[in-house]
This record gives structure tokens, sequence and C-alpha cells, in this order.
DNA sequence: ACGGAAACCTGCTGGC
DNA sequence: TGCCAGCAGGTTTCCG
């Protein structure tokens, strides 16, 4: 599933091969794919069309690739009489649960599951006189596309899109405060894994590298918030950035071929797992072994010696 | 403010 | 062999 370090590595992909490119001829398929773009998929498709991708940005699991002002026939414009210059704007990316970004040659066989194709205007970095095209296949459906304006961010200098704009830094951003996060949680009276699944709260960390953290933090997802010592917290929220960091470094290694894709946690980290998925193993750490329970509709992994429900 | 659940999807697996 | 239930889970939305 992608989470942060996974659309990591495909920001990095869309970096090497999109940015600098013009979005040539865009193609949508379904319903489903532009359902979060209020106007339509017809509006995004033509609004997107002729676009220079300028640079390709990401906060926790949102993905979105800023546009260059560019001319829309007159046609085509909303308020054909609005004179000063068009606001800067992003097509902003969910991966959802199965989402891939691909770049391959345009003539290259049709995914299944392929909604978005983006042909590519030369320059770039591929195959010299090779069409190239930027796909979007989403098996599961839950990711989309939207074209959205710029706000200023409320957590730094800059802009980001506005259906992003609700969305708290990530541990790998600059803006990232976590001085700050480890108040915030501590003010909530939830359960630290809730707290660390509210995007709004600390972005880009899902199932896996919740429990992959509090694994290694030894700290069981259903303690309550405002009765954990801020030096739990922090120790937590640094065990959440260490443990995606290594996962996009290992993630990281395949990302110069022509695919942009995801497979971080279910390919080569998946091995480094120390809690997701290991129901029934010892413990990598005290050898007892790992349970599995329902949490807020899915499942959690932990060990039940070194991540005590209560401190004793 | 928080918790719980449903809805959105497809593919795969396991039980009968 | 076939059918069906269950599972995977990010996000939004609604209700209590």
């Amino acid at each position: 599933m992608p989470e942060l370090p996974e659309v990591e590595v495909v920001r990095r992909g869309l970096e090497g091969h999109v940015v600098g490119r013009r979005l040539q001829h865009v193609e949508l398929r379904g319903m489903r794919v532009a359902r979060r773009h209020v106007p339509g998929a017809a509006d995004l498709a033509s609004r997107v069309e002729g676009a220079q991708v300028v640079e390709a940005r990401r906060r926790g699991k949102y993905l979105w690739l800023t546009l260059a002002p560019h001319e829309v026939p007159r046609s085509l414009r909303q308020a054909p009489d609005t004179a000063q210059a068009p606001a800067e704007e992003a097509l902003v990316i969910h991966l959802g649960m199965s989402g891939q970004m691909l770049v391959e040659p345009a003539d290259a066989p049709l995914e299944k599951h392929c909604h978005a194709q983006f042909t590519l205007a030369e320059p770039g970095v591929d195959v010299p006189g090779t069409p190239m095209q930027l796909r979007f296949v989403d098996q599961r459906t839950f990711g989309g596309l939207q074209l959205t304006d710029m706000v200023p961010d409320r957590h730094g200098p800059g802009v980001v899109p506005t259906v992003v704009a609700h969305i708290a830094p990530d541990p790998l951003e600059e803006a990232f405060d976590e001085a700050g996060v480890v108040a915030a949680v501590r003010r909530r009276h939830t359960q630290i894994k809730r707290a660390l699944l509210d995007q709004t709260l600390i972005s880009g960390i899902g199932n896996i590298y919740a429990d992959e953290a509090l694994w290694r933090a030894r700290v069981h997802g259903e303690r309550m918030t405002d009765r954990l010592r801020p030096a739990t917290v922090r120790g937590i929220l640094d065990h959440a950035r260490t443990v995606m960091t290594e996962a996009l470094d290992q993630g990281g290694t395949s990302f110069d071929a022509l695919y942009v894709n995801v497979n971080g946690a279910s390919g080569y980290f998946e091995r480094s797992l120390n809690a997701y998925g290991r129901a029934g193993q010892p413990c990598r750490r005290c050898g007892a072994l790992m349970r599995r329970e329902r949490f807020m509709n899915r499942s959690s992994y932990f060990c039940p010696r070194c991540q005590r429900r209560q401190r004793r």
C-alpha cells in the first residue's frame, strides 16, 4: 500500500521523467478517476492539456504536479472576460490503495485499470523519437486526480494545493514541527495509533508504518495520547521518521527505470518489516509470538510482551 | 471532540 | 469445480 515512502518514490520518478515536459494530450477513462474534480473530467482534461509541468511535490500521501500557466483556448475558458494572469495550478494525485504512475511508450499495451493517459511532449530523457506516456493505473480506484488552485501554506512559506491544505506536514518535511506535534498529540484524548493515522495531525503514516513505529518504540497502539510522556511521543515520531526513511532508501533503488512504481512496502521493504503482517511469528526483539488484532476496521500487529497496553 | 461505521472498489484466498 | 464470505485499506462522510 502506498504510504509516504512509496509516494516519495513515485514523486522522484516523476521529477526525473515528467518535470519540464508538456502534457500534450490527455485522456481520462471512466467516471471515477476525476470524481473529486468538481467541474468534471472534461474540464480537467481540457485545462491540463498543453500545460508544462514545473515541479513534482508531495505532502504526506498527496502528490502534485505544479503546472506553468498556459494559454487555454478561449472557447474553453470558464470566465473569458478575466484579464488577469492565470494563477498557478496543480494536478493533484492521490494513489489511494493501489494507484500507480507509469511512464512508458505511448504504444505500450493498455493496462486493465488504466484510468488516465498523458502523452508527454519532447524533449524528454527517454528513448529519443519514442513518444512517451504518463499513465495513472489503479485497480481499486480509491485514488484519483483533481486540478486545483494553490493557497498559502499554513505550515510554512510557499503554497499548497487547496485540497491538500487540510493535511499536516509529514515527518520528512522541513515544515514538520516535532515539538508542536508532540504537544498536539498529547492534547488529544485518543489512542496513539489513531493519532498517528490522523493526517491532519501528522501526515504520511498509514497502517503499516504506524505499526512499525509503535513496535520500535515499544508502545501499544491503544495507549491514550494524554497519558504518554512527551519523550515517549517524541520517540514514536522519531521512529516513524527513521522507518520511513529506511523504507525510502530501499524503495528508491528501483526508480531509475522508466517505471515509476509503487512497490516499496510490498516489495523491497517487506522483508524489513518487524511488525506488520507477522502475526504468529516470533518478535524479532524478544521472541514472543506477534499478535494481530482488529483495530479501526483494520489489522494491528504488535508484540504482546514488548508493547503493553498499560505501563506496569 | 471523539468514536464507530459505512461507503467507495477489485482481486485474491480459504472454506464448504 | 464453484460459490460466497472475508480480507486488504486511505479517505470522506455521516451519525451518535
